[in-house]
RNA sequence: CGGGGUGUAGCGUAGCCCGGUUAUCGCGCCGCGUUUGGGACGCGGAGGUCGCAGGUUCGAAUCCUGCCACCCCGACCA
């Protein structure tokens, strides 16, 4: 395979078509880009969903779903989310299809042309303001805290497998508050959420912040962000949230009443992670044989695979491995006896590597005689044996430690890849040589920032959160600033 | 849409410049046997619109034209 994923040059996209995804669709199809995600990596982003929506429902929210399709006349009532998604939007025209007269096939039928156009979600705000509209007369309606989970479809001129393909699964909020502090409080906290999910399932460290004006979501006042780090020095955005103001609201015309019998606009939020969360997952922890996955999202987190020369001792090994599974699924461990005799445990123990499953465990007939087993861990690949008592307790601690040390894995990357620079020059070095992120002086215009890319191709991930102000000069211009931001080239 | 590259079996490929028997090799797949503590080995077998269409030629994977798809670099983006 001898793919080095930790070389900064790695073409990851190979590894999710060995792995878990494969970009498959009918040839000549024209669907660019989009993906089929296989069932183990669908699991991986079922992980993912039950514990965002468990959060979500946590902190007050309840899931809806809206339609696929919304009418092209939506689209324009937002002039800055129109300008933002116009040019990606897959559009449909007609309804129906017909035998072509020379019997070549099907041909849109000419006769089924939509009076309006229909637009596939780009994502929901328009049609779900437009719902909430009429869902919302007064204070006593409010707040309204809905997720959807989706699909939507962007048509990318450049797609990217998991991180920007056409088609791509994602949750995506949608809130309307009374007033702006409890709209700004409501991003906040799903920021948070973001943050604690990434870090304490994914294990992926993340950096929140700000997006500057011109990273900044299309409509949106304020955009909240996670900012991973991947092992090549990229960052990449993994989430984000939005305060939208009352934009959506002026626009699509929600108002409510409040107390005080006055009519007032409400105040809206909007978030969401996609599948580039897997994209991120990957990037993170994988080495060169294959997938790492954090326990808290191991699809499967222990296999054992039984090392035997006849069924007899089959027979044997399964019944000692029938306790342990028992055990461990009583510790709520997900556990996988691969007992198939049409493959061989060397081919077994690759194939659960590259899939990343953190323990495995092999028993032989040496086992059985000593009452041990064979223990490797995925991360670290380390293998030891030990007695098969106590086994399912070791377990439980030992997920425990392999979720914690890949993520100070990824923290100690992180934190040596984030280099602070005072000049342009030093700027250009790190970003050559080292990568990752930059953290430097800017002064806060939008034509630094894009000339820096233009001179770069880095771009200002964000502004963190937790920053401390320091005085400063900018990087390119020399004005005055008053604290750093984080620059990096990005996914 | 601009610049560059690539399309040969499920996957990865040789052959193309310089046209000439039955299109190469590896992995995978199927059968039989021996194997099974790190992706086994032997023997046998199946599998091909050489991206598509047209052209040149006695003859095209190979040369020419057009089209399509994919990859990389730009513009765009979760």
């Amino acid at each position: 395979m001898g793919k080095n994923l930790t070389n900064r040059e790695t073409d990851y996209s190979k590894w999710y078509n060995e792995l878990v995804v494969k970009a498959d669709l009918a040839e000549n199809s024209g669907v660019r880009g989009c993906m089929v995600i296989k069932p183990y990596g669908f699991a991986i982003w079922e992980k993912i969903q039950a514990e965002l929506d468990r959060m979500f429902k946590e902190t007050g929210h309840q899931n809806a779903y809206f339609p696929l399709f919304i009418p092209k006349s939506y689209l324009s009532k937002e002039a800055d989310h129109v300008e933002g998604f116009a040019k990606e939007c897959a559009v449909v025209t007609h309804y129906r299809l017909k035998n072509a007269e020379d019997g070549s096939g099907v041909v849109v039928d000419p006769e089924a042309k939509l009076e309006e156009e229909l637009i596939v979600r780009p994502t929901s705000e328009t049609i779900i303001w437009d719902t909430y509209r009429k869902w919302i007369e007064s204070y006593r309606d409010l707040p309204i805290l809905i997720n959807q989970w989706a699909n939507v479809v962007r048509w990318e001129m450049r797609t990217r497998l998991f991180l920007r393909t056409t088609e791509f699964l994602w949750q995506e909020g949608h809130t309307a508050h009374a007033t702006e502090q409890e709209a700004i409080e409501e991003a906040e906290t799903i920021l948070d959420i973001y943050g604690d999910f990434a870090e304490n399932f994914m294990a992926m460290p993340v950096v929140k912040g700000l997006k500057t004006e011109s990273e900044r979501f299309a409509g949106a006042i304020e955009t909240y962000c996670i900012e991973g780090l991947m092992q090549d020095g990229k960052a990449l955005q993994a989430g984000t949230s939005h305060f939208l103001g009352q934009n959506f609201a002026k626009a699509f015309d929600v108002k409510y009443t409040s107390k005080e019998g006055k009519q007032e606009y409400v105040w809206a939020t909007s978030w969401g992670v996609s599948t580039r969360l897997m994209g991120g997952l990957i990037m993170t922890h994988s080495d060169d044989k294959g997938l790492v996955l954090p326990p808290k999202l191991a699809p499967i987190q222990v296999v054992i695979v039984p090392i035997h020369r006849n069924d007899d001792q089959l027979d044997a090994i399964s019944e000692k491995v029938d306790e342990i599974v028992k055990d461990l699924r009583a510790k709520g461990v997900s556990v996988k006896f691969d007992n198939r005799t049409t493959y061989k445990p060397g081919w077994k123990f690759a194939q659960y590597e590259l899939q990343g499953v953190p323990v495995r465990l092999a028993m032989g007939p040496r086992d059985l005689e000593n009452g041990t087993l064979e223990l490797a861990r995925r991360d670290t690949l380390e293998k030891q044996n030990l007695p098969q008592e106590g086994i399912a307790d070791y377990i439980v601690n030992l997920l425990e430690e392999i979720q914690n040390s890949l993520f100070e894995k990824a923290f100690k990357y992180r934190e040596e890849h984030t280099t602070e620079v005072d000049t342009f020059e030093e700027f250009k070095d790190v970003l050559k040589t080292k990568g990752g992120y930059v953290s430097a002086h800017w002064d806060g215009t939008k034509e630094t920032e894009e000339r820096i890319k233009e001179l770069t191709k880095a771009t200002i991930r964000c502004i963190p959160l937790n920053n401390k102000k320091e005085a400063g000069k900018c990087i390119l211009t020399g004005t005055d600033s008053a604290e750093r931001v984080l620059f990096a080239k990005a996914y």
